[in-house]
RNA sequence: GGCGACGUAGCCAAGUGGUAAGGCAGGGGUCUGCAAAACCCCUAUGCCCCGGUUCGAAUCCGGGCGUCGCCUCCA
């Protein structure tokens, strides 16, 4: 069965048709590194990861690029305020992010340009349209000619007239046409800049996608993602350069990420209502912060709320339980009919199914929670040995994508749990269950779920 | 003002024509020394409202109401 992409140009959900089959090329706006990240740059980052792991998992060659835009005006800004060079800033971001994202279990990209290490083929590109007269030097700046591309405005469904009815008034007079923007900008006192052929400056905020897209990815590819806030202008200006620079389509699918919002409203540094990254992850997991990403459909907004995100880990700790029991637990053996064995059996079709369908993580998630229930189903059914062997084999399927499983897996590595869990274990032989239940409040004080059950009992440290 | 999205149980959330997934919270049971965990049962005759199309609509069409986003830097 095809996967099925929504694409944000046309509208339409459709069959991914990769241009050279087998192989899935995509290329994901990055991050500005000039503050700490929020939790609006990780939802997309973990966002492509699942569908770059999908891909992979349905057999595809995936090259997937992500970009810095490591010079621009917020940068010069910040590194103005701190006293430190732009590129010192740059760097330390870069590095916080990756970091971030490895917490996240997002799988480095293939190729992660900046757009500093890219400035001559930038200059070329930017020569290439000026030469086809998609683009006119001014003032030691260069502009786009946004009116030379007929489907301008068709991406983030606008019009050109209508759009600048509402355009801010400092305008730079130099401009052919006010719509027009900058691929290149002279350059200023005290800020960065490159030798080019109408002078030293920097590159404009669109330039960079189009240019790098192409050196690292080609003519065409197949994928172009980031957030939905970014399909006006950025986007929109990307396919113009692109189009006019190819005289084709350089992209074949558009997808877009809802954006976080709190209380409804988006996040953003304007109204200091962001959550950095950092200070969730001292009071999250990593894998739970992961996991409540997707578990909203990605093109839906979602509204941060501590709440939900507390009632997702509730719910992940089921998943985890079940983990814990089954992950040594031998293949398994015979099937036996039966509703929940078939449940078991089928799991890992329908849960490709939901992904194929344009990645839709909240059902593929639902249908690792049936899965959950279907194998105590089977446990409390006499089966405890197909059914375990049949779910590690399918937690372990679904987590190559969604990566929910905790990193640490053993439990009991704490010595002195262990003797309280013992000593425990004595006194209920003994009846002793006064002291039995000092033990269990003990252990659960310190963090640790007590688990009985009839071959024992386990403990479990809680958050893991 | 223009363009675009969204509105599903107390809360979160799938579902785009065939009779409401999943999770959290809540109630009742089974099991257990007790508790936890787990399982079973229950919890939206209804999917913002009003019309229409259809044998049939949460899903399609029209009109409202509400919320948000973009139009300016933004993941």
């Amino acid at each position: 069965m095809a996967i099925r992409v929504y694409d944000s140009l046309t509208r339409q959900t459709r069959p991914l048709e990769p241009r050279v089959p087998g192989r899935v090329s995509i290329y994901t706006c990055g991050v500005t590194p000039y503050d700490q990240s929020h939790l609006g740059h990780a939802r997309p980052a973990v966002v492509w990861d699942a569908i770059r792991r999908h891909l992979m998992r349905r057999g595809y060659f995936v090259t997937f690029v992500q970009n810095f835009t490591d010079i621009d005006d917020k940068l010069i800004r910040r590194a103005a305020e701190l006293g430190r060079s732009v590129d010192d800033v740059a760097r330390q971001f870069i590095m916080e992010y990756e970091r971030l994202m490895d917490q996240l279990s997002v799988m480095p990209p293939d190729f992660a340009p900046r757009v500093t290490d890219n400035i001559e083929s930038i200059v070329a590109y930017i020569q290439k349209l000026v030469e086809q007269g998609g683009a006119y030097a001014a003032e030691g700046s260069v502009y786009f000619r946004v009116r030379n591309d007929p489907e301008y405005g068709k991406l983030s469904g606008r019009r050109l007239d209508e759009m600048l009815e509402g355009v801010r008034v400092d305008v730079e007079p130099e401009k052919e046409y006010p719509g027009d923007f900058a691929l290149w900008k002279a350059a200023q006192p005290e800020e960065p800049a490159w030798p080019s052929p109408w002078g030293a400056g920097r590159p404009g905020w669109h330039i960079e996608c189009s240019a790098m897209s192409q050196r690292y990815l080609g003519d065409a590819f197949d994928m172009h993602g980031g957030g939905m806030d970014l399909l006006f202008p950025h986007h929109e200006n990307e396919r113009a350069q692109s189009r006019a620079y190819l005289g084709h389509e350089a992209v074949n699918v558009w997808i877009h990420s809802g954006l976080i919002t709190r209380g409804g409203v988006k996040m953003s540094k304007s109204l200091k209502n962001g959550i950095a990254m950092e200070q969730l992850l001292e009071r999250y997991a990593g894998h739970v912060l992961r996991t409540y990403l997707l578990s909203v459909h990605y093109r839906h907004p979602l509204d941060f709320e501590e709440q939900n995100l507390d009632s997702w880990q509730t719910a992940l700790e089921r998943i985890y339980r079940l983990w814990q029991d089954v992950q040594e637990a031998p293949a398994a053996g015979t099937l036996v009919a039966a509703d929940w064995a078939a449940s078991l059996v089928h799991f890992e079709e329908r849960f490709l199914a939901a992904m194929d369908d344009d990645f839709n993580t909240a059902k593929a998630f639902a249908e690792v929670f049936d899965m959950v229930t279907a194998t105590y189903r089977g446990i409390n059914a006499g089966h405890a040995e197909m059914a375990k062997g049949l779910a590690r084999r399918n937690l372990l399927a679904a987590d190559q994508i969604l990566r929910f499983l905790p990193d640490r897996t053993e439990f009991g590595d704490d010595r002195l749990a262990e003797v309280l869990l013992a000593r425990r274990n004595q006194a209920r032989k003994d009846k002793n269950f006064a002291l039995a239940d000092v033990l269990r409040d003990t252990l659960v004080e310190a963090g640790y779920e007590v688990l009985d059950g009839a071959d024992g009992t386990r403990i479990r440290r809680l958050g893991q």
